[in-house]
DNA sequence: GCTTGACCTGGAGTGCGCTCCAGCTCGTAG
DNA sequence: CTACGAGCTGGAGCGCACTCCAGGTCAAGC
């Protein structure tokens, strides 16, 4: 897998997917004797899961954490789980939030129901 | 109301509530024969549905344009009613997001529990 | 009268997360 | 043999949302 398939794959730019590298939240892969890199199979699943962790909030630097653990292989487990049981709840507290201010967002549009319904008209014509 | 009071207030900086008047967010309150802002009493209200947007993930050029609709007075409730909405659509998919993404993460903090039974110590002792 | 502290201005700097660029090397197709 | 496209490198640049700073003004308390 050459870093195109991977861009394909993904939906991360060519820069972006050596960036990650570059700041160790994917492991350097192989190369061919070109110099070009050779992805594993499992690269993409574990950029699919970096997605996951980006889009509930987390950001780079707890993500190195992440990889390097990664890294490590097995005897992380536990400090891996811990560091996902503590994003869990974060995330959670976001769910909530949103919620709350998803509300706020619905009374705030039936206020202007209401505004529009006392002067139907924006630009109200003239009245005889 | 002073900036120092919306600062405790708000919990923002005066540096920000003075770039959010800057860019547009915070109608240019009145200022006593000193310079200083005084701000009225409404300011505060709608800070807090500024955060509101904020944190729902509104980016500042969308803020600005609903800021400069409310800037214009009821004539424009129709607009502000149809931007929140569609503000509103884009909340409840983050948060539908954010639950798929938690059920991930609940499967992952599994896996890892598994792997920890598996292994139960993290550096295991040298075995006789 | 003097100090202190809150506030003022314009502009520069910061941190995050990319994104772009110039100039180079491969390897395959025609 | 050459042209082309995909990939390589190090480093600069960007957009967002602030955040900080230097140097100044004003009003009240001692």
């Amino acid at each position: 897998m050459f870093i195109g398939d991977l861009v394909a794959a993904t939906g991360l730019g060519h820069d972006t997917l050596r960036w990650y590298e570059k700041i160790g939240l994917i492991p350097p892969p192989p190369r061919d004797r070109g110099g070009r890199r050779v992805y594993p199979g499992e690269t993409l699943a574990w950029i699919a899961f970096l997605g996951r962790l980006k889009s509930t909030g987390m950001g780079i630097a707890e993500m190195r954490v992440y990889a390097a653990l990664r890294a490590q292989g097995d005897v992380t487990a536990a400090a891996r789980r811990e560091l996902l049981e503590r994003h869990r709840e974060r995330v959670r507290a976001a769910i909530a939030a949103l919620g709350e201010n998803l509300a706020v967002l619905d009374d705030k549009i039936e206020i202007y129901r209401t505004i529009e319904a006392a002067a139907p008209c924006p630009t109200p014509e003239i009245q005889p």
